[in-house]
DNA sequence: TGGTGTGAACAACTTCACAGCG
DNA sequence: CGCTGTGAAGTTGTTCACACCA
């Protein structure tokens, strides 16, 4: 084990997310013990990039066995801070901001949604489940400051993105998590990600129109044409 | 410029799809000419880094000037493939699968969405957008044929989405989009990429617990003993 | 002059291969 | 013996620094 403050790779942390998953299933499966050849078979990722990640935090297994499937999943739980619950705001209940309040997934992951708002009047007051109630825009610094939310979500349209992070930033939150699809400027001391679901299969065209060959982007030669400005 | 297939970042093929945006916003604001300065400032990327990933494709700017703004975001949409339509179908029209629906960025950025599907009787013959209709499941594969489907997008639980994507594979798309948490498999000939929401808010869960320092993960010597199995 | 385009240095990440240990 | 844990080698991606040219 090191200990240190070795840097550990973003793309590590990552894939720790999904060995969580991964973990869990098999764990429903009946498989109280994995190897790490079993585990990377079943997230798509290779025996040794698993053992290398997790060698960064511990050692979790045992050689010549494996490690304990229920065991691993709680370790790395911790190691990720899932241990604590994160009270988290949702700002924009549009369809997308719904599908999010409804995610059971992140009840049950250590997420605790506190509050969401909206501008839409008509939407003001619902309550989105049970311990979700739709606010007015107008309040979001107040109630996030008030439940000590540490995370925002912004499912807002393009436009108002940058204005919805700054009033998080000012309700205190110490992380964003951004699906509008432009990305915003944040203060050194808060957490940013954005999530660009356009990107994302942007990049499957790419890789589709290489794929199944349309012209070749790259001629031999001839020079793509610097433009006249 | 080179030729020859040298081999892309996909890191570059991510940050591309960026750029479009941050261009069509800087075009908007009325910049006819950026450098990779300016954009890089808009989209958070090192100058470098801009020039370098064009670099890749050929040389698009002016030395001593810059960009083109609208002739660079054209180059590089031709370069994602994004100069092409590509006729796309959504699984699962729940919340998520309905958000995506509206998303009216798709329907400007060269993807059409061409059919719907989902399993509950109440939803089917629905007309989400204009031309979208929801079919039942069991049509999926000969709907997907027919239109000749290029892109399935997968909104379903995860309990389906594996069945969903062989199906999928079946109707003949030749890449997927899959929003739910726990990857699938495909064979060699389909691409697919997995965006796991849940991952992303994970790594920022993971960031905010090591800076605003709960306990220290990797204390001294203690070693995080081997679990007994 | 000023900003692009790019080889070459550097940094980050992954894979290999094997020592170490239950 | 088998599978983990890990330095070292290899690969991939980013930054530097400067030649080049409108």
């Amino acid at each position: 084990m090191k200990q240190k403050e070795i840097k550990i790779p973003e793309a590590t942390i990552k894939r720790l997310s999904t060995y969580i998953n991964c973990l869990e299933r098999l764990d429903a499966e009946g498989f109280q013990v994995v190897s790490s050849e079993l585990l990377g078979e079943s997230c798509q990722v290779s025996p040794a990039q698993i053992r290398k990640d997790l060698s960064y935090f511990g050692e979790f297994g045992v050689r010549g066995v494996g490690y304990g499937t229920k065991n691993l999943a709680e370790q790395i739980k911790k190691i990720l801070g899932l241990d604590k619950i994160w009270p988290t705001v949702l700002v924009g209940v549009g369809h997308l901001g719904h599908a999010l309040l409804n995610f059971t997934f992140f009840r049950e992951h250590g997420y605790r949604m506190v509050a969401a708002f909206d501008n839409d009047p008509g939407k003001i007051g619902r309550e989105v489940t049970t311990d979700v109630i739709i606010h007015p825009i107008e309040k979001l610094v107040e109630i996030t400051r008030e439940e000590r939310a540490a995370i925002g979500i912004i499912t807002v349209p393009a436009s108002s993105a940058q204005e919805t992070a700054d009033r998080l930033v000012e309700g205190g939150v110490k992380g964003i998590l951004n699906f509008a699809p432009n990305k915003v400027k944040v203060p050194e001391n808060v957490t940013i990600r954005n999530v660009s679901i356009v990107s994302e299969l942007d990049n499957l065209a790419y890789l589709l129109s290489k794929k199944h060959g349309r012209r070749r982007l790259t001629r031999k030669k001839t020079i793509s044409r610097p433009p006249k400005l």
